[in-house]
DNA sequence: CCTTGGCAGTCGTTTGGTGAGAGTGCCAGG
DNA sequence: CCTGGCACTCTCACCAAACGACTGCCAAGG
């Protein structure tokens, strides 16, 4: 394997990155003859010709059929975006877009929702948020809202400002102000802790306090596990917005593959563990084709970016298209929507 | 216009019934000569024909072309639907199915969602809920939760067992035992009321009490009126799932078609208006083709239920697909599981 | 050594035509 | 009123031929 994608020489890269580009913008393979013609060479198709069949033995480029022009590789693609691609800057329009949806509301889910809209509407694209579960994330506050005689409303705030409410079912009685009581206790108790870690702390102090009879800790207790618990089945956590864009592209205009496309998307576990295995990534990622089970069976690229506060990664942004897509301009866009939500989240922090 | 359709004799009807049958069973236009195989009638193909023929004088039946076999009108649909259509019985699974699912969960959002799913999922067509704005329903508490220095969560709780969320930021500063009593006050003071009751008492209240310096109870109001605020700019009010199941049906196998489709199932606003025209209405709905600007377009059957307690609507159930649908079937399911959302919700009322 | 024009060869796509098949409408006879 | 028969229409699948777009290779020229 070359280092520094040094193999090819200026011309080929330019090659390269000229068929690369004309792909992404038309959809066709690229003969020899339109590069010519494009005047970014003062070459004739038949030189051309020459370089793209290096190209080709190099497995930068293939020919989908043999009177057919070339299209770029997984390899192709790779070493465009790695080593050829010029990000586009965002416009204007993009940026505000952007900026105003973010700041738009408050509330996390909301802004998370949101922006995986936006963002399938700017690209084009599908647009994909995620939030993982709320398990390793560090509390700020607890509280518990009275809803119905047997039925109480947890309201857990993260230190992130995210807020995760869940309907507590128990057959225990609780008072208005025993809630505020057990919700300043808890919250004082725990603050900062991830749930994994109070769920832990509170099942070992039941075994502890068994002996002892403290009516009111024991309900504490009890509630504290109820809420706690199960907060991670809540499905909620993925956004995927935007799927009929994909209904544009060419390249899914065979109704089988669309079909199975629409099913991939709708499988979301797969496309979990996707983007969890994204989450510790710091920068932006570009996935292509091969290069993942999910991106390698359909033939998707996959632009995606983390975010969260500083050291601690809450979630993944990013958009699922063909593989021939514009890199060099979902690239910034992705970027910029994530350093947007980081943004947002660490100024929630702050309060 | 003819009254009770009894504008048809005896065998029209048979035949109509037939015709609509096996056409929502193959999708394909129905000859004569495949009515006169099925055994149903004791005739030849030709005075099938001549059947044929008058139920198309009459505006039932249709030829896409002429050496084609036929397929029902609107007109015909919906005759099938008013006067020929038994409804099937719905299986043991069928009923299992729903009921473990409304009972599965106590939060009502999750219900409706979780429904929306169920039934995209049973009927293999889109699955459709929606729960309009919570403006026209009345309160059985409201609650503030301190999120952060100048952010408060509303906690407002229906008496149907709606439970609504909302962060609201303020300049004030409210302690936790103010946000206490204030909650305490507006559920004592309010109970029962609509939000837009509410907000129009608050507001008057503001003027009413703008010359006396009751600074709390300034503060309650203020606090109140931004809680009740934009309730309805949630739009988190209608799921619409099961969108690849319409990848399946010939009807939408061309692309253009299919994508509008898409388009249109994403128009969430149209999709609203039309649900909200259901919710007047007791009973199930059946709406075809032409007999709606959203069926219109696309050809589009819906099957819809409003479902609520005793005499208060809260929402609609139901599915969207292609005209071609088996309503015989349908209309038992969206029955069934708008029966149980019912049911569903007047248990959480009770409590 | 690189570049270039030319030319043969390959392959996909379009076009036009043909025949089979399916279905209807109509008519005449039972 | 029902029925079989027949002529007619229209779609679809199939095939062949022509076309067009490329490539690969070669030999000539800078």
């Amino acid at each position: 394997m070359s280092q520094q994608g040094e193999e090819l020489d200026g011309r080929a890269r330019e090659v390269l990155r000229e068929i690369v580009m004309q792909h992404v913008a038309t959809g066709e393979a690229i003969s020899s003859r339109s590069l010519a013609k494009c005047g970014r060479f003062q070459l004739s198709p038949a030189s051309l010709r020459n370089v793209m069949a290096d190209l080709e033995d190099l497995g930068y480029l293939a020919q989908p059929h043999t009177s057919a022009g070339r299209i770029p590789t997984d390899r192709g693609y790779r070493f465009f975006i790695d080593y050829l691609m010029t990000s586009r800057v965002l416009t204007q329009l993009e940026r505000e877009t952007i900026d105003e949806q973010v700041s738009h509301s408050t509330e996390i889910d909301h802004v998370l929702h949101e922006a995986s809209l936006t963002l399938s509407r700017l690209a084009d694209q599908v647009g994909v948020v995620f939030m993982p579960t709320l398990l390793q994330f560090a509390i700020r506050s607890m509280d518990f809202v009275l809803v119905a005689e047997n039925k109480i409303l947890s309201v857990i705030v993260g230190t992130n400002g995210v807020v995760v409410n869940k309907v507590v079912e128990t057959r225990l009685n609780f008072k208005r102000d025993e809630l505020e009581k057990i919700g300043r206790f808890i919250s004082g108790e725990f603050f900062g802790l991830t749930l994994d870690q109070i769920r832990r702390r509170l099942v070992r102090m039941t075994e502890e306090e068994r002996a002892m009879h403290d009516q009111m800790l024991q309900k504490t207790i009890a509630l504290g596990i109820e809420a706690v618990n199960d907060v991670h089945t809540n499905d909620n956590d993925l956004y995927v917005e935007g799927a009929a864009s994909i209904l544009t592209k060419p390249e899914f205009s065979d109704t089988m593959a669309l079909r199975k496309t629409f099913l991939a998307l709708q499988e979301k576990e797969k496309l979990i563990d996707l983007l969890n295995s994204c989450l510790t990534e710091e920068g932006l990622q570009i996935l292509i084709g091969s290069e993942s089970d999910f991106t390698h069976v359909h033939n998707f690229g996959i632009v995606a970016k983390s975010y969260g506060s500083h050291n601690a990664p809450l979630g993944v942004v990013g958009i699922i298209g063909p593989m021939r897509m514009e890199y060099a301009r979902m690239a910034p866009l992705v970027d910029y929507i994530g350093r947007a939500l980081s943004r947002k989240i660490e100024e929630e922090e702050q309060l």
